[in-house]
DNA sequence: ATACAACCTAACGTTACTGTAGGTGCAAGA
DNA sequence: TCTTGCACCTACAGTAACGTTAGGTTGTAT
């Protein structure tokens, strides 16, 4: 049998017959005159055990350690063990990332345009939100990161809209002044709807929901800005630096005015 | 930022960094004297653009056509779900190969030593099983194709190991006469499973699982040896020449002078 | 004799990097 | 001032598993 019979007999292209034989996996007698290669049924088989190796995942090295010899032992459940492994990893990782596509959808479907910088900022945050849930529980007790991300999917759907919303509104407001309506009427819905997601009914309580830490002032700077360097390696901020350093003004003078005080402002 | 610090603070490599801006996808400033390269905050966030559409799936290129602009529109869904179809037959391959794995660590855990040809057979038999069932659609009804292969996994298992110990017995047996008596055990063993798995009660029964076909004889040579071929494909015989002309030849005699009748034989 | 298919070797292209060699820029210590 | 050492630079090579192409040879039919 030619190469051409060959090839089209088993599917496999002639040029990854001339590689495998090049490679030494699949070497096939040869015309000694012509030099042409002719394969034997046996290498049908060979070629068979190669490509469902290939299959279980196996790369082509391994292959042909394991094809020197005619039979298997118990080692082989071992090393299919590892593949096991190796494919369950991946298909976690494909899980995720076809979650998280399947939100983006859903978030964007209403937009017409979004600004990349947000967008990428929440796809990230849904792709690393099992790493964000174990960096967590440094802080926090293990039910309480729990019953923060074992909400419904709408739940987590509202929240990145209405992050989407307040994003694009601080880079439409951006430069006004902290006591502009419009800014606060921002904030405060945000705000109000940080405080409904964690569950608490003000400021003061969120400290609650860590461990060890009576208050914020119990982080010292160093601490901060450290955590602050973690938490971007998750989402760095869609947010320019003039941006990030306007909201800090502007949240600031929010919560010096009015953040103890919304709770009862019930009638606007 | 020069580049050992930016590839700290966001956990890509200087090497990557390179590659990156040969590649124009994150190109930062430059000192023109010492060549050394600036990398400032918004390149952070250039970076991290870039590492989650490559977390989505896309190749270096499509990122890099996606990243010329500030927003996106809604041609990004069809992106997206262009990227949730290939991710999901990804997924699909990925769950077909870890029942395979599975399927094959209870096939040999038993044995102490498996010839590889027939457990690449087998193996790939499994891997297979949907296109086979596709393929097997071609000649009976969908539903009895689907009563064959809609059995538990016990009952494949079953299957499996008996066609395992099958193969083993042939190569043990091979060349001797049509008439011994470990031969027609064996054989006879065996079509006894074939026909319970098909849940007919003799050879000529068979035909009936068939469409359009009256008898076996209904098939012409040439119909019967591009069958075979095609059979090949998905599943090598893991006989030598010589093995399967011998099985060839009991199986003959086997069905000629028992195979109508060990219905009755059943006190052996 | 010639056309043509089928085969050959050899070398480059692909993707997303990693590794290495040899050289420069800059600060601190001897 | 010289040297050491570190961080940085460019440029070239290598990886897996082939696909593609070029240029040449063999075998067969006309």
């Amino acid at each position: 049998m030619l190469i051409g019979e060959f090839s089209k007999r088993t599917g496999v292209s002639i040029r990854t017959l001339h590689y495998y034989d090049e490679k030494g996996l699949l070497k096939p007698e040869k015309n000694p005159i012509s030099g042409h290669r002719i394969y034997s049924d046996r290498d049908v088989m060979n070629l068979h055990k190669i490509m469902t190796l290939k299959a279980l995942g196996y790369t082509l090295e391994q292959i042909s350690e394991m094809i020197r010899e005619s039979s298997f032992d118990m080692s082989l459940v071992d090393s299919l063990r590892m593949q096991q492994k190796k494919l369950e990893q991946d298909k976690e990782d494909i899980e995720t990332t076809l979650v998280t596509i399947r939100r983006t959808i859903l978030l964007i479907e209403g937009e017409k345009e979004v600004n990349s910088n947000i967008l990428m900022s929440l796809i990230s945050s849904m792709q690393t939100e099992k790493a964000q849930r174990e960096w967590a529980e440094q802080f926090m007790e293990k039910d309480v990161v729990e019953s923060l991300y074992e909400v419904s999917e709408e739940e987590k759907m509202k929240w990145e809209k209405a992050t989407l919303q307040f994003y694009k509104e601080i880079k439409r407001l951006v430069g006004k002044p902290a006591n502009d309506e419009e800014v606060m009427h921002v904030l405060k819905e945000y705000f109000t709807l940080i405080l409904t997601f964690l569950d608490v009914a003000s400021f003061d309580d969120i400290t609650n929901i860590f461990t060890g830490i009576e208050s914020i002032e119990d982080f010292s700077d160093e601490e901060l800005s450290k955590l602050e360097a973690e938490v971007e390696k998750f989402v760095p901020s869609p947010l320019t630096k003039e941006e990030q350093e306007w909201l800090d003004e502007v949240m600031a003078y929010y919560i010096e005015n009015q953040a103890f005080g919304f709770q009862t402002d019930e009638n606007e």
